[in-house]
DNA sequence: TTGAAAGCGCTAACAC
DNA sequence: GTGTTAGCGCTTTCAA
C-alpha cells in the first residue's frame, strides 16, 4: 500500500505538502499540485480512511436496523432508505434484529465500532441498556416503533388512526363482533394498535370481549395463524376480522385459505399494510395501506439533514406521523 | 466516545494493561480482567476500529450489492446473507445497484474507500471497468449473476436446467404451443434460462416460434405484464407459459388476472422462484422454487472461508450450482 | 504481572 | 508556498 509518505518521498516533498496538494488546498502553487497528484496516480495512492478517521473525519456510512428483512414491508422500508441514501451519497450499513434485543446490541456495537456517523432505527421492545446507550453516543432516528430511552426522534404510522379507521369501516358495514389480531402491547405500536381497535368499538357502544382480542409475538406469522384456528373455534365466532400488524395478515390469511373460509360471506376481513399479492388473495383484501416508502425516505433525510447541521445543532424533540389509508376490495362486506 | 484511555484512567491501570484485559492476554490476572472487564461494560467502551485497522488489523466488513431489495427474491438473498454474516460477527454494507453500472460503480466506490474486507455482488450485465477494478481489489465472489471480468468465484442456480424443467413439466402434459417471457441475453442468466427452454422444446422436436419467445428488461414486472397482453393478442395464442424471472413472473399473474384469463383451463403457467403468495394466486401456482436461501449462506460463508485463509491462499477459480425445484400446484394441467 | 513508549497514516496548528 | 510537529486510539515491543 502506498502512504502519502511514500508519494513525498518520491516528488522530494514533505507529507503535508503532499496532503495539501491532493485536497487541492489553495496555499499550493498549481505546479506542485500537478506533480503530486501524477505521482499519487501512478503510486496507485489511495488515502487510507482509517487514518483519516481516526483525525476525526466522520465516515460516510449511515447504520440501519431492521427487525427482518425477509418480511417485505421491512425490506421496503430498507429499499427506501438505501435510495435515499446512496442518491446523497452516504454508504448503508445494515443489521437486522429478528426483533432479539441481543442481536439489536451486537449491531449497535459493530456501528459504533465501526464509527458510522449515524442510525436509523426500528428498535425492539426493550433495547439492552447497552444498545441505548451506544446508539445515544450517535445521531439518530426512531423508525416505526419508538421507544423512551432512545432520542426522541421518530418517523412513524398513526398506529392508532390506522386500525380505527379499520374497525370503524366494519362497524359502519354493520358488524357487530369482530375480532383482533395484534402484537403484545410491549411494543409501543401493539398498544396503539390495539388502542385504535378499542376505541372505535368503545365510540360505537360495542364491547369488546376478551376472546376476540389475540395477541401475539410482532414478527410472527404463526400467531395469525393460531388466532385464526382459535377465532373459528369459538362458540359465537366473529364476523369481521382486523389484523394488526404485516405477519398477523400474512398468517390469518394462509390459514382462511387452509380453512377455507368464506371470505366475505362468513367472514370480513381487514388487512394491515398492503403488500404484493394481497390484491389477488381471494376476492381481493381489503387493508390499510401504509406510505411506507415515503416514510422511510423522510426519515432518512431527516437525519443527512442533522448531520449536516453538525453535532452542536441542537434539535428539539421531533415526530412525523404518517396516515394510512383504507383500501376497499373484496374481503369485506356489510350484513 | 469513551476510550481506553478512559477506562484505563477509571481502573487505575495503563492503557495497555486495558488492552491485554481486553483481549484476554494470559499475562493479565484473572482479578485485573475481571475489574477492566466491568469498568468497559459500565463505560459502554467499544474498540474503535479505524485505530485497529491503523495497526493492521482488517475491517469486519462484508459489502454487498444486490439489484434490488424491494424485489422480494434479492430482499430473501440479503437476508440470508445479513443471517450468515453477522452470526460470523461481521457487519454488512448494502448496496442497491438498481442494475445501473453507475450506480454500482459508485457503490464500488464507497466500498473500497470505506475498506471493506469483501465483497459479495449480484452484478449487473456490463459492469464498468473501474467497478471491475475496485472490486477486483478486494476479496469477492458473484452470486447468482456471473460476469467475466470479475474473479471466477460464483454461486449461482442452473438456470438452464430450471427452465429446462418448467419447459418438460409442459412438453409432458402436452402441450406444442408454450411461450416464453423473460430476460434479455444480455445478462448470462437471462440467456441460460432461454437456452433451457429452447433445448426442452428441440429435445421434443417442438419449434419455437419468434412471437412467442419474448425478451424484456431483467426487473421489471411492465416486461410480464406487456408480454401477457402481446400473446393473448396472437391469432393463435400459446396454451402454456414459461416465465423466466421472478419479477417476469409476477407482472404475468397480475395480468392474467386482469384480462380473467382461465388458468389452467386457457392456459397454464409455470413461474420462477416462489414467492409468498403464489400459492394462493388463482388455482396455485406450479413453479420453480429456489434454494436461495442456502445458496445465499453457503456463499457467504465461502467468503468469509477465503478471508480467514488469508490473502495469500491463492485459491482456484470456483463456482458452485444449485438447482431449482419444480411445485406443482393448480397453475398447470394437461391438454 | 504491569507500565512506558513507539508508531500505524493522516491532518491541522504552528512555524518559517 | 512549504516544512515541522503533534496527536487521533490502538497494539506491541521493550523495560521494570
Amino acid at each position: 500500500m502506498t502512504t502519502a509518505r511514500d508519494v513525498a518521498a518520491a516528488v522530494g516533498l514533505s507529507v503535508s505538502t503532499v496532503g495539501r496538494a491532493l485536497s487541492d488546498d489553495p496555499r499550493i502553487s498549481d505546479a506542485t499540485k500537478a506533480r503530486v497528484i501524477a505521482a499519487a496516480e501512478t503510486m496507485g495512492y489511495v488515502a487510507n480512511r482509517a487514518a483519516r478517521m481516526m483525525r476525526g473525519a466522520s465516515s460516510d456510512v449511515i447504520a440501519v436496523i431492521v427487525p427482518d428483512l425477509s418480511n417485505g414491508f421491512y425490506a421496503t422500508i430498507a429499499h427506501a432508505l438505501s435510495g435515499a441514501l446512496t442518491s446523497n451519497n452516504w454508504q448503508l450499513m445494515l443489521g437486522e434484529s429478528a426483533d432479539d434485543p441481543r442481536i439489536e446490541r451486537r449491531h449497535a456495537r459493530g456501528f459504533v465500532s465501526a464509527q458510522v456517523a449515524g442510525a436509523i432505527v426500528v428498535p425492539t421492545a426493550r433495547p439492552a441498556p447497552e444498545t441505548v446507550q451506544l446508539l445515544t453516543s450517535l445521531p439518530h432516528v426512531q423508525l416505526l416503533r419508538r421507544v423512551g430511552q432512545l432520542k426522541p426522534y421518530w418517523f412513524g404510522i398513526d398506529d392508532t388512526g390506522a386500525i380505527r379507521q379499520a374497525t370503524e369501516h366494519l362497524i359502519t358495514s354493520g358488524h357487530r363482533r369482530i375480532g383482533f389480531v395484534g402484537g403484545t402491547p410491549d411494543l409501543p405500536t401493539g398498544a396503539a394498535r390495539q388502542r385504535g381497535y378499542r376505541e372505535a368499538l368503545a365510540d360505537a357502544g360495542i364491547p369488546a370481549p376478551d376472546e376476540l382480542v389475540l395477541l401475539g409475538p410482532p414478527l410472527s406469522m404463526d400467531h395469525g395463524r393460531a388466532a385464526v384456528a382459535r377465532l373459528l373455534a369459538l362458540q359465537d365466532p366473529p364476523t369481521a376480522l382486523v389484523t394488526a400488524s404485516v405477519q398477523a395478515t400474512r398468517g390469518v390469511l394462509e390459514e382462511l385459505l387452509r380453512h377455507e373460509v368464506a371470505v366475505p360471506q362468513d367472514l370480513s376481513v381487514v388487512g394491515f399494510g398492503d403488500e404484493p399479492g394481497w390484491s389477488w388473495w381471494g376476492p381481493g383484501l381489503t387493508t390499510i395501506a401504509l406510505p411506507i416508502q415515503q416514510l422511510a425516505a423522510t426519515c432518512a433525510l431527516w437525519l443527512l439533514d442533522r448531520l449536516a447541521a453538525g453535532p452542536d445543532a441542537h434539535t428539539a424533540a421531533y415526530s412525523s406521523v404518517s396516515s394510512g389509508e383504507l383500501v376497499l376490495r373484496g374481503s369485506t362486506r356489510g350484513i
